[in-house]
DNA sequence: TACGTTTTTGGGAACGTTTGCACAGTTTTT
DNA sequence: AAAAACTGTGCAAACGTTCCCAAAAACGTA
């Protein structure tokens, strides 16, 4: 803001005490005398003073706050995320910055790049759908931003990463519908790219096994941008329906919702004949129809568990060498 | 971030000249003959250079960013909006800071304090469902920080606000549940601090009155906290069943969604037979069931324009003095 | 050659903090 | 009584920019 507000400066001069005392005395040191402290205490209270954090990050070289980068906000699981991260956050006395990639691996550079220019302390990101070479995150980190992968992270980086247990809970959900009945189960994808495309497909494959159901690769649609467009769900529906399925597992937030809308759109009629159990945190699935199984994915404390290992890693005296990837169990939510 | 990095100083040093002169031929000023230009940029280029906007901030007093307030982001009205600020601020240079009120005023006023000592340039604001008191938001706006209110605007503040046509979205909703046939409407709606609520009931008047149907103010029913907390929708559709309303017309896009779960809920059997109309932006409403009509908010319009007319307030040469309030047309969306 | 212009460059202060170091005054130790 | 240690404060530099002002270089003209 370009309008005047009080400064140590204006207080110093105000109490005939110099800048180092002020700032001493307002950061509680152990140098200055109660009495001064209080002096200056109270008459910062009364000016309203705010200290300039710009100034403060500018010197110390640090800002005191913390970037995230997901695909969209729009996104039932990204906006809890960053609800849980925001908790620790606030507690902790960081701010965040939340940046979207949109599933795009340009713009997900471009934001990483700005953010960083922009001081933040350290990095909370979930890969773009798109994003294979990660050599720029590496550099950041090289040069000593601590960063910490969450959902979508990459495979050789040696960091701290917080993920759902996506094998369980693909397994879970695919075994839920082998249990009802099903025996042609579809598996609707993100990009290959994707850790938890990997991961997912492995669960859904290793249901299939235990019920001694041959696993099929045409029934595995990827989608390469996430169902961010809506005309690339539609073509992985209409490939897929040809083959009769009688159950689908898809494994995003977005391609869940987006397959459905698809199903009904392109082929009302099937719709609700196609038994579907999807990730998603969608808090309002008890209105779809039709009504699916869902994977919920703790969503919540995945920011909460994320954020605490990144601030342990911008407060840590000494470089953190020991990283762990802590592995949240996601919910199954069986339909109605 | 604490790690090193080239700065204009190290350019200086490298080609022999001084800071001044590096500065001016990064910014491409006259008074630099072209050839140091070129001899610095290319250095620029060469060591990768980014200029620290910490620094430029300080110094210049003001941050390239503007904030955001919102109830929650997980709102698919809000990161729509949100999604429509972006893409003009991007383009004009400006970063973007989003803080969620979670329809707290406390909330809502320190992340607004927050975000002014960090030096944003401008801020967009809707305000939560409980903030009553703005003699904050006037105090910082005299002081110098244009602020732009969306959605959610107050009576008596002389600046820029963007809105929907709030009295029509509603008045065509009520209308056309009318022409379906519906005679006992009821109203659900938000705290009666806002002014969408206030807005949106006049219009919710004037369709019945159009119809002659008497307006029952014990049809009406606020809602606090907007619908963050179902208890309180629950209460909310429990008064209103015993009235045996035909139709329901609902005014935000969480209470839209809620009010649907709460009457599946706790009265299953009646949920499909209550017609529904509610604004709700949400891109899933052809997945609902009960379906519903619903009115649409041009979010992201909304958030382009509030945008535009803010960085036309940060940029002015001279105090704006003349304001406007734009109002946005909404759209119905028939239940299927 | 000397002078005045114009063009290009540099010096240095400022933005608001934090912090190493020095120093004065007081208290403790020997 | 002198030396040592401790307390509380101030000076000044630094963080990376921008920009006012002055100075130097280049050019033109008489």
């Amino acid at each position: 803001m370009r309008f005047e507000t009080s400064t140590i400066k204006d207080i110093a001069k105000a109490l005939g005490l110099s800048t180092s005392t002020v700032s001493r005395a307002l950061r509680d040191r152990y140098e200055i005398s109660e009495e001064t402290k209080k002096l200056v205490l109270a008459y910062a209270e009364k000016v309203n003073y705010r200290a300039n954090p710009i100034a403060r990050s500018l010197k110390e070289r640090r800002s005191y706050s913390i970037g995230i980068i997901v695909s969209e906000i729009a996104n039932n699981f990204f906006s809890q995320v960053i609800n849980g991260i925001e908790s620790i956050a606030y507690d902790k006395d960081y701010h965040v910055i939340i940046s979207q990639s949109h599933e795009s691996y340009k713009q997900e550079k471009l934001n990483v790049e700005h953010l960083a220019s922009r001081s933040i302390d350290g990095l909370l990101i979930a890969l773009s759908s798109e994003t294979q070479d990660i050599d720029y995150l590496r550099d950041l980190y090289a040069k000593g931003l601590p960063i910490v992968f969450f959902d979508r992270v990459p495979k050789d980086f040696e960091t701290h990463k917080v993920i759902a247990n996506n094998f369980k809970g693909s397994f879970d959900a695919t075994e839920h519908l082998i249990l009802s009945g099903k025996r042609t189960i579809a598996h609707l994808t993100n990009s290959e790219n994707l850790s938890i495309t990997k991961e997912r497909l492995e669960g859904y494959k290793a249901a299939l096994i235990k019920y001694h159901i041959e696993f099929r690769p045409e029934l595995v649609k990827y989608c390469q941008h996430g169902g961010m467009h809506s005309a690339e769900l539609e073509q992985a529906v209409k490939e897929l329906l040809p083959l009769q399925p009688d159950g689908i597992f898809i494994s995003s937030d977005r391609l869940t919702t987006g397959c459905i809308m698809a199903l009904k759109k392109t082929n009302p009629e099937v719709a609700h004949k196609i038994a579907i159990a999807g990730f998603t945190n969608s808090n309002l699935v008890e209105l779809f129809s039709p009504s699916l199984t869902s994977v919920k994915q703790p969503a919540f404390e995945m920011g909460q568990v994320a954020t605490e290992l990144l601030i342990s890693m911008i407060e840590a005296k000494r470089p953190v060498t020991e990283f762990e990837t802590k592995v949240l169990d996601t919910e199954l939510v069986k339909k109605r």
